[in-house]
DNA sequence: GTCTTGATTCGACACCTGTCGATACAGCGA
DNA sequence: TCGCTGTATCGACAGGTGTCGAATCAAGAC
């Protein structure tokens, strides 16, 4: 079922990524659907879901385990819950009474091998 | 530099960053932070900035190198510009007439290994 | 000096986003 | 069945964001 994932994650179809985005322009697409997932960890609350929900045991968690560390409304992680989960970051089940979410580790390391960078390479030095 | 909170954690300090996220998680801070150049990167105008610049011949671009793809006016690209510079994404400098920008590795490295995910261990995924 | 070109800043505007409380929905157990 | 608990959705509102044209600043050419 690893396969799914990749299908879930294909918002668009795979047209988007891989590539460090410092061996070449973006196109205008590609550049859309990023910003689409860059958008959805762009808030303090969401990075620290997602973080919380990769790090938590067994890489899942309930909702229930996420409203605890912080201090906004359950109804708020509810809608930063679907915003990553929209973005293609996270998928999530019910389980009986509790739904769970996990993350979508592909589409992690799309962006991470987009913004993979030659360091040590000055790049930007002083001229 | 504006941020006198963490005035520490230049471009290249390490303050905050480079374990993967699903590692552990995020404290408040560190997602404040990193929230805020994940946002530099949620625009599709900035993403292609960014990697217009970082795939220009030399590693650096002049401004008047990335007014031309976009159908935005030179003031837009111009705050566009500002975001990034500010997120410390990339550096600026005047020379003569013109001003040339180019990429900090380091910081898009930065946000490149928090992403990093183990692919191919299947994260909690398929149920 | 004045003019021209390149870039930033300013002020304004429409739209989007994060947040809340209230409400609705989904399972489970009594 | 009814009620309880866990989540999601709704409607509303304050504040933030992307965009523009106009004005301003910076450097070089004349």
């Amino acid at each position: 079922m690893s396969n799914s994932e990749l299908v879930v994650l294909g918002q668009d179809e795979a047209a988007v990524c891989c590539s460090p985005m410092v061996r070449e322009p973006l196109g205008e697409e590609a550049a859309v659907d990023l910003a689409r997932m860059f958008k959805a960890l762009s808030d303090p609350v969401r990075l620290r879901l997602l973080s919380l929900i990769a790090s938590h045991e067994g890489g899942e968690a309930c909702v229930c385990d996420l409203t605890g560390p912080f201090d906004v409304s359950q109804p708020t992680i509810s809608h930063h819950l679907k915003v990553l989960r929209e973005a293609g970051l996270v998928g999530s089940e019910r389980r009986g009474t509790w739904v769970y979410y996990w993350v979508l580790p592909a589409a992690l390391a799309k962006l991470s091998a987009l913004l993979q960078a030659p360091v040590g390479t000055d790049a930007g030095g002083a001229r």
